[in-house]
DNA sequence: TGTACATCAGTGAACGCGCGTTCACTGATGTAC
DNA sequence: TGTACATCAGTGAACGCGCGTTCACTGATGTAC
């Protein structure tokens, strides 16, 4: 493949990531991720065999750097601190509002169900992988699951309630709540 | 209107808030639900504005329904208590498998962002009088704000994740961390 | 160096399909006399 | 009581539209001699 053929594949990829975060897999159109990487619809396939193959690949990108974020916290902090470190900076007003570099749970965990198998799978995966990152011991494990369904709820809570004071309230609140 | 025709409207609205519960309100085609209703899509129109009217109706309907079945709690329990005894139902596994009676928002929370305006003026009233339901005090407020938090991202972490044992962990970890 | 051809990324029109919505019609029930 | 007509809930075909996907084509770049 030339170079110019997998920057050209690059750019669609994060016009997707893009679409996934605000948007779901689901909703948007494969022309319309074309369109926003400054492409048209009919090169879609030389690049992706479908527009779930597409998506799956962004979802997968994004809880991977998800992770990396999390690896790059100072080794010698206390499991908790990383916990609460993790969610004063996923449950920011920014992190809310951002459209790049975010977390894609929050739009697409009530839509993975009626997606292929695949999905679930990489879901799973990075759910194993957050609790070994967030828990210090195994009998810490439950802390970080119930942190991370505090985290995603929190989030998508916040953003379905608009720009308002109660979305910052609830932000507010889930942050103080983590364990 | 006759006693026939709105109860053919109740059916239609109950086939709706099933669907709504699995599969978020749009996803579900119009025949689908006329078809789980047992008519056919043609004669929607006589009982319903729209797709989305329907739809916010079912919604609408659901929410307030978890509100009163919240009021039937013992009126002399703990505002902490009744926050306990509303996840305990909430996060159980009978309620993750349940189809109907569930709660909408699992489902519907990320895709909240692309309905139309009215949508989220349901979603910001339950969030008041949820808060009012299970809040002591105006200091305990958080508390509710960030159980709710937690409720809505376990359970929609437990079914996304599917029939397994980690969807298992996760509630019972979201459990033992409400506040 | 110049020409002829092959390769390749991307275009844009077309396809079949399912959707929300409309509407002429049907068949059952109710009403007038 | 019986007949003629009006009302009404529901049917099913049709509409226009946007979707995912396909494919013949274009124009630029690379290669052979």
């Amino acid at each position: 493949m030339s170079d110019k053929k997998s920057r050209t594949r690059e750019r669609i990829l994060d016009a997707a990531t893009s679409a996934l975060i605000e948007r779901g897999p689901i909703e948007p159109s494969v022309g319309e991720v074309m369109g926003a990487a400054g492409l048209t619809v009919g090169g879609f396939y030389a690049h992706f065999e479908s527009k779930d193959a597409l998506m799956l690949e962004a979802f997968t990108q994004l809880l991977a750097r998800r992770r990396e974020r999390l690896k790059q916290l100072d080794d010698s902090l206390s499991a908790q601190d990383r916990r609460v470190l993790a969610a004063a900076f996923y449950l920011s007003r920014k992190h809310r509002d951002a459209e790049v570099d975010s977390c894609p749970l929050p739009s697409s965990l009530g839509e993975l169900s009626r997606l292929p198998e695949p999905f679930r799978r990489v879901l799973v995966e990075h759910t194993e992988l957050m609790v070994a990152e967030l828990a210090g011991s195994p009998e810490d494990a439950d802390k970080a699951l119930a942190d991370m369904a505090l985290m995603i709820g929190g989030l998508a809570l916040a953003r379905a309630l608009g720009d308002s004071e109660l979305s910052d309230r609830v932000l507010r609140a889930a942050k103080s709540a983590v364990i």
